[in-house]
DNA sequence: CTGAAAGCGCTTACAG
DNA sequence: CTGAAAGCGCTTACAG
């Protein structure tokens, strides 16, 4: 019952190990084996039932099939449905995806990465944090193929595929302007990343445009208290002396929690208040409540993130890549 | 900026690449090194910024510190959140988590084993398929460690963690019987393991003891053709002459296809229809329609898991052993 | 057409 | 107190 390897199989059948590695391995041309042998070491392994040693195989080649996935939180829909694609379609490529949650954390972010490199992936797609930069950039020094994913750094060159931030949100935005809304506020991120900064101006120029902009109906979220300040937030936009008539969600955790709110408040959507959130989730189709959202195609966005960093592996020349792929305003809920 | 290895530090510092190991890795003791040289060599190694190399030690201690866990679908709350905790929970040991997709195919099951068995994982956490008892009773008898999660197969005595599905459902039928309903459906999987069974006879056993037992209030559904399914039963069920009154919905995903069904034909929550769901689902809390759900306990549940499986891994004596949880019913949404 | 040998980076008995 | 050597299972250039 212990573990076949090629030495045993090399030893029933009579040849070198290098003879079955090449046969069971399909070089039988390059090698030039013998048919009759190619064929009994075929049947060998099988009645053996031998299983490679993928360890073995990767220290040797110096290669894994393994692609590193980190993301902020695979409990989360957007990344989970993110994971779920790209562990699909690495697959057909022969890899497998190793998913490691983050938590926003960069020290974990860190971490993370120094485990998954002494593993020997063989590329890493990454949900940065927003301090992350200093690790990202070791990495790439360190010479290992990165793709960042649904968002990235100005500051180092490096692929990365998002979305249309900015001008999706200027669309909500202007949505809700044309609903009739006045009071437009804004529920975001505190964090200084490109993707919250576009989705900030993407809505504070859709109402500087219309002349309605006020930058105390922006509400920034901590990460780490972020229940509380979300809350707060809605208080604040809802019950003040001019209560909001419009709110613009920059995020998918950020919506569920501030509808939840609303609807505690016993604001009535839309007649009270109108929402558009970035991110479609499948509570929204649940209520009755009409939820125009921002929906990010995220089939595509997995596809492209590993069809990129495949070619970073294989090619080894990284020139690096800006991929914006357009996210599209739901309005017919 | 090639890769540092154990010997590159060893000749730079003018020692073995043995004695390199052994200080690197805290044994110091036990080799009896030096005090001056370990700390020669720990200097070495951070300046010439050594990482090792796991595959390397995996292939030669022959564990990788790598555990597989298998899901239905990593895009379903329930498994993500089960994923997410696992994860942390077996960090904690160390263990990076592997996680993998079925889609609930059972030839896809035994694919994905096949290539996490090659890659040399420590262990597997598995919520099986339907008709995987063959490819789990396998893996089984070539000795690695396994722990089923969510489902099991009373027909192979191995490590499994659950829920106290019968009693679950009972309680939750209990609860429509007790609302004043006379006529309860009930959507689930057409499925034989022991899972769906059990949240099957909970459902039948508290009607037959009401009285209210009727067989073609039950509607089972086929994965593969979920959606259609359930718009059909809800129908019929919603539609009928003598239309169900409430509905007891075996699975998350089921309930929220289900619910979604029901607010499309305008059926009202509670007025109309009542209904409670296995699985909690935030989407609940979204709408203000009161949705009792059972909640299972999924970071026990993963925590659980791990345990159990750290625990053959290091013993190597696998006694099966059937753990339920217990899932609460929640009636204060 | 096939085998012997080296080596990927590590650890662990063994010898001194 | 420390080093030389073997070996985990594989692949690949080399020799015949």
């Amino acid at each position: 019952m212990a573990k076949i390897s090629l030495k045993d199989i090399a030893e029933k059948v009579g040849v070198s190990t290098a003879t079955v590695s090449l046969v069971l391995n399909g070089k039988e041309k390059t090698g030039r084996i013998g048919k009759e042998i190619a064929e009994k070491i075929r049947l060998a392994a099988k009645e053996m039932n031998y299983e490679p040693n993928n360890l073995a195989r990767g220290l040797r080649i110096g290669r894994s099939n393994t692609i590193a996935l980190i993301v902020a939180d695979i409990s989360n829909t957007f990344f989970a449905n993110l994971a779920f694609h790209i562990q699909e379609y690495a697959e057909k490529f022969g890899y497998t995806v190793i998913i490691t949650n983050t938590n926003e954390s960069t020290e974990k972010m860190g971490k993370v990465i120094a485990t998954l490199k002494s593993r020997q992936v063989d590329g890493f797609i990454i949900v940065p944090t927003e301090e992350g930069e200093k690790y990202i950039g070791e990495l790439q020094k360190a010479g290992s193929p990165i793709v960042l994913l649904d968002r990235y750094f100005p500051g180092i060159p490096i692929c990365h595929v998002v979305v249309n931030n900015y001008h999706a949100s200027y669309e909500g935005t202007k949505l809700l302007i044309e609903s009739g809304c006045k009071n437009i506020g804004l529920l975001i991120y505190k964090n200084q990343l490109p993707h919250i900064q576009d989705r900030k101006r993407g809505y504070t120029d859709a109402l500087l445009k219309a002349g309605i902009f006020q930058p105390d109906m922006i509400k920034e979220i901590h990460y780490e208290s972020i229940q509380e300040d979300i809350m707060r937030s809605i208080d604040e936009l809802a019950q003040g002396e001019h209560p909001a008539d419009g709110i613009f969600f920059a995020t998918n955790t950020i919506s569920m929690s501030g509808i939840k709110r609303l609807l505690q408040l016993n604001k009535r959507i839309p007649e009270d208040i109108r929402v558009v959130c970035f991110d479609k989730n499948e509570a929204f189709e649940f209520s009755k409540m009409p939820i125009p959202c921002i929906q990010q195609p995220i089939p595509e966005m997995g596809r492209m993130a590993v069809d990129i960093l495949i070619e970073q592996i294989k090619e080894k020349k990284a020139a690096p890549v800006h991929i914006e792929l357009y996210a599209t305003l739901l309005n017919d809920m």
